[in-house]
RNA sequence: GGCGCUAUCGUCUAAGGGUUAGGACAAGGCCCUCUCAAGGCUUAAAUACGGGUUCGAAUCCCGUUAGCGCUACCA
């Protein structure tokens, strides 16, 4: 059997969709459930729209999310494509270039040949003269599309001009597609596209058609939006007398209103989601399950990329568009967050928190990780958790402190033995600080969750915080006790 | 308008002719508990509509409706 081939082609127009994480996801899951290869090929072909630095951007992105090529651009092709690219994110391959702006020789070759077969003919109707047949069919109500008005006038190469491609009349064709099934087409409604625009740049169409049998691609997994140019496709492979590969339409991702998923939905690109705190292994195992399922009655829904490579089939690809919903990408970083190490976490957080503004100490913050561990969805959730410790002064939560039957005189009172209590642990931990302000509590007469307030506020200046004990250990012994007897003083003055 | 795709809880989905239509997120309740979480238990929640085929349909067929995509010298 031949080599199982797919490719991600994206443009580098801007930053890399979370809807073509998805889709370069199923291209490598695919590939390698079947020890085949995954290509990335850069689509830089619509020369409007290009953005600097696009493609470096996009070969970082899908590292960062731990999605590997096998053959990709090298470093010179990259740099060839995108000035000012410094390097160090080539894939490099076998069938080079990836990057189509370098193959629009190949392209005007392949052109050539269609033209010499008759498949296709060069246009130079201006696009004045385009517009005025639209308008003219769209005033008589008929389907809009170019009317073949080059087709039979042997326009010369040396004019201005485009290649068109002559779509055969009375065809029906059939496209046995590997998600979708057989999708038929009975007459083609594609009125003569643009292979080759005016600037010797091919359109889509060519590039795609031209370069997926030239990097002997097997398999096409690609957005749902290109189903309906797939008899294009077809008749181009037909035409270069080509087999064309197997199809895959994937269901679109969609945003709440069932539209395809846009910047208006809320974060979109790949980017923004690691600036936000969100784990790259959650964000895979989230977006595989968006138009795939493992089916035949299995419920676990968390998986490696090892054990979704396992398991992944087109078969089990879905036909309905799945919306992306960021609550349940939430819970599912969250679940990620809980699996990591305490120190890989603490590894994470480290540079998120110095980026907020805090004089991380490693041994504190080591300590307190394993507690704040299971409170986190996003990784920034982290910094109100862990503040208090990394702060010289602190603002204390009055109105929670002194509530319900809690008045500053005896808070103060408890504030002031606690810190006694604290300060006289030897072999000082979270254990032996539960043991100390446990008996504190007991002796004051008091229920223990008040009194527990009243420290935690004194403590942490906050009401909702990591679990008392281990807080005030990671803070460490005279730095707690010190803000219990200053918390007690500034009591003092309100008593007064 | 034309062509094509799609249709199970609010959302992601399982069930490939026979199940009390299952799981997960979100929501509600209970338990645990020093706050907040996490965790455990639990409740509510769906086969778009109408026709067939069949002993039997979420599942196969047809139609309707709705949504989406394409209809560019963008991909």
């Amino acid at each position: 059997m031949q080599e199982v081939r797919t490719r991600f082609a994206p443009s580098p127009t801007g930053w890399l969709h979370i809807g073509g994480v998805r889709t370069a996801l199923f291209e490598i899951l695919f590939a390698h459930r079947h020890g085949g290869k995954a290509i990335l090929r850069i689509d830089d072909t619509d020369r409007q729209r290009l953005a600097p630095g696009a493609i470096q951007a996009l070969i970082e992105d899908l590292s960062w999310v731990g999605l590997h090529f096998d053959e990709g651009p090298s470093d010179e092709e990259i740099a060839l494509a995108d000035e000012g690219y410094k390097g160090g994110f080539g894939i490099g391959g076998p069938l080079k270039p990836y990057v189509q702006s370098q193959r629009v020789a190949r392209y005007q070759e392949v052109s050539e040949e269609l033209i010499r077969l008759g498949h296709a003919y060069r246009c130079d109707c201006t696009a004045e003269r385009l517009e005025k047949e639209r308008q003219e069919q769209t005033a008589r109500r008929e389907a809009v599309g170019y009317s073949g008005y080059c087709r039979g006038r042997n326009v010369p190469a040396s004019v201005p001009h485009v290649v068109r491609f002559r779509i055969p009349e009375d065809r029906a064709i059939v496209l046995a597609d590997a998600v979708k099934g057989e999708v038929r087409w009975e007459q083609i409604i594609l009125r003569d596209p643009v292979l080759l625009k005016s600037d010797g740049f091919p359109t889509y169409h060519l590039a795609t058609v031209a370069d997926d049998h030239d990097m002997k691609i097997s398999h096409v997994l690609r957005a749902d939006e290109w189903l309906s140019t797939a008899p294009l496709h077809l008749l181009l492979f037909e035409a270069l007398g080509w087999e064309a590969p197997v199809f895959a339409h994937l269901p679109p991702v969609l945003g709440t209103d069932g539209k395809k998923l846009s910047k208006r939905h809320g974060a979109t690109f790949l980017r923004t989601f690691r600036e936000a705190g969100y784990l790259p292994e959650a964000i895979l195992n989230f977006m595989a399950l968006i138009g795939w399922s493992p089916g035949e009655g299995e419920q676990e829904e968390i998986f490696t990329l090892e054990e979704l490579t396992r398991r992944f089939s087109l078969e089990r690809v879905n036909n309905a568009g799945g919306v992306f919903s960021y609550e349940k990408l939430k819970w599912m970083n969250g679940v990620y967050i809980r699996k990591l190490a305490a120190e890989e976490l603490e590894a994470r957080l480290r540079p998120i928190l110095v980026a907020a503004g805090l004089r991380v100490d490693e041994e504190k913050l080591m300590r307190i990780t394993p507690h704040i561990q299971q409170r986190l969805e996003l990784l920034p959730d982290a910094i109100p958790l862990v503040e208090f410790l990394f702060k010289e002064a602190i603002e204390r939560d009055w109105s929670a402190m002194l509530k319900k039957g809690m008045d500053a005189a005896k808070a103060r009172e408890i504030c002031a033995r606690g810190a006694e209590a604290l300060a006289a642990i030897e072999g000082f931990d979270a254990a032996s600080a539960e043991a100390a302000l446990r008996k504190l509590a007991e002796e004051s007469g008091l229920a223990a969750g008040p009194v527990f307030t009243v420290i935690r506020i004194a403590v942490t200046g906050q009401k909702v915080t990591p679990p008392l004990f281990e807080s005030i250990y990671a803070l460490g012994q005279a730095e707690s006790a010190q803000r219990l007897r200053e918390t007690a003083e500034l009591l003092a003055k309100e008593v007064r």
